[in-house]
DNA sequence: ACTCCACAGGAATTGAGGGGTG
DNA sequence: CACCCCTCAATTCCTGTGGAGT
């Protein structure tokens, strides 16, 4: 059998399960849906609709739902004798001066992109404003996905609901819709901010059990062969998935795996077993993902208490981190950071999930301090680390070198204490 | 109720790296 | 070319603080 066989006996159209395949009927969410598009409903009436303020988790559906809204907008205002012109940026990662050159460069032709960097804030703002105005078309929806994660909020969100009261647009009229993963993003907004923003919310609950389970088996039509998924199979990837996240995403995230899982061992069916599989997969590819996106020196820092936890010595307190982790930088032979810098990085782990953070106080005795331990298993974090190749090659064992390291380290930082054992 | 420890975490700053304009 | 702008990682400086011991 040859790597790439196209007899598959399971999978049909895998493809159909992936993020990037966009449905063109979308099953549940029927009362956001119809809100939404209620919303927009009033170009038809030549007025101009309310911003849109979209909040709700990943994989609940959200950015399907504005693409498929959208579209079918684009399409049906022509009928009403009004052009529309869609413009989508995400916003994951950018600060606001980032987002707003995407916004340019979105409204502009290929050949005539600007740089991400160089030009004043001033001067990248009146070029956007420039290109709205520019545009033919009578109403304008400009679409900021994961507005939650702007750099620095102020900014842009600032600008835009207000341009049109400080005279920087003229005919165009713009519609603002945000997409947020976060429910808190809201209230951290400036009153002025938020009224304009917010006009309309619609807010995307968690999928429930049953809603997966309509959208799991729709999908699984298309991608799988007839008859190859056992009977309990979507039921029981959707009840763990809504215990969980309630994504969409993540549910059809797990059928695949668990397709794959049931192609690799030449199974029959799909099976309840194969679900379980693929859920330990796409959890290890969620750290997979995650910890790529880290620097070099998080690496180290997460190697470092792996190895604590792997001894047993449990939460940890940052200078004991610290003191190994500059050991553990010297042996490879990577930069050492300060202990404010370290301090930050433990807590950006903490925020993304890899670390969990407690603060203890001792009073007088030794005043208050953090302590971190790690919120998976070090196993999993180490095999990770080691198909990921960042300190180590594919044949090293992490596990083996760090005990060494530790060992050395606890024996030198606390030799008195360890004298009266020997 | 007050003290006082050991540190947390914010602010301000720097320096390298990206790239603009005239 | 000289000079200017934005970003990002990291550093130093400094003020803030929760609660056991008194």
């Amino acid at each position: 059998m040859g790597m790439f066989t196209t007899g598959n006996s399971i999978l049909d159209d895998e493809s159909v399960l992936f993020e990037s395949y966009t449905p063109d009927t979308f099953v549940e969410r029927e009362e956001e849906r119809d809100e939404y598009t209620h919303a927009l409903s009033s170009i038809a009436r030549d007025v101009k609709p309310r911003n849109i303020f979209v909040y709700g988790r990943t994989g609940v559906g959200k950015s399907l739902a504005t693409e498929i809204i959208l579209d079918a907008l684009v399409e049906e205002s022509q009928e009403w004798d009004q052009d529309v012109a869609v413009t989508r940026v995400s916003c994951e990662g950018k600060s606001s001066y980032d987002a707003t050159i995407s916004i340019i460069n979105e409204l502009r032709d290929d050949g005539d992109q600007i740089s991400n960097t160089g030009y004043r804030t001033a001067t990248v703002n009146e070029m956007m404003f420039d290109e709205i105005n520019g545009i033919d078309e009578d109403y304008m929806v400009l679409v900021l996905d994961e507005i939650d994660k702007l750099g620095d909020s102020p900014g842009l969100l600032y600008q835009l609901p207000r341009a049109r009261d400080e005279g920087n647009l003229d005919d165009t009229k713009v519609n603002i819709i945000g997409i947020s993963n976060d429910f808190t993003f809201r209230e951290e907004l400036e009153p002025k901010i938020q009224s304009t923003l917010c006009e309309t919310e619609i807010r995307f609950a968690p999928y429930e059990s049953q809603e997966l389970i309509s959208i799991l088996e729709d999908r699984a039509e298309d991608a799988f062969v007839d008859g190859v998924l056992e009977e309990d199979l979507i039921p029981y990837i959707a009840a763990r998935t809504a215990q969980d996240t309630g994504s969409a995403r993540q549910a059809m995230d797990i059928l695949l795996e668990a397709g794959h899982e049931a192609s690799k061992t030449d199974a029959e069916r799909v099976t309840v077993e194969h679900a379980k599989t693929g859920i330990q997969e796409v959890e290890k590819n969620r750290i997979m993902n995650e910890l790529r996106d880290l620097t070099l020196q998080g690496h180290l820092m997460l190697y470092a208490i792996a190895l604590f936890e792997e001894n047993g010595t449990s939460p940890v307190r940052r200078k004991e981190i610290y003191a190994f982790y500059k050991k553990l930088a010297e042996h490879f032979g990577y930069d050492v950071n300060s202990g404010k810098t370290v301090l930050k990085r433990l807590n950006e782990l903490s925020a993304n999930g890899f670390l969990s953070l407690s603060q203890i106080n001792i009073g007088r005795q030794g005043g208050r301090h953090n302590q971190y331990e790690m919120d998976m298993k070090h196993e999993r974090f180490m095999t990770v680390l080691r198909e990921e190749g960042t300190l180590f090659d594919e044949d090293e064992q992490p596990e083996r070198v760090g005990k060494k390291l530790l060992r050395s380290h606890l024996s030198d930082s606390d030799n008195q204490d360890l004298s009266q054992f020997q």
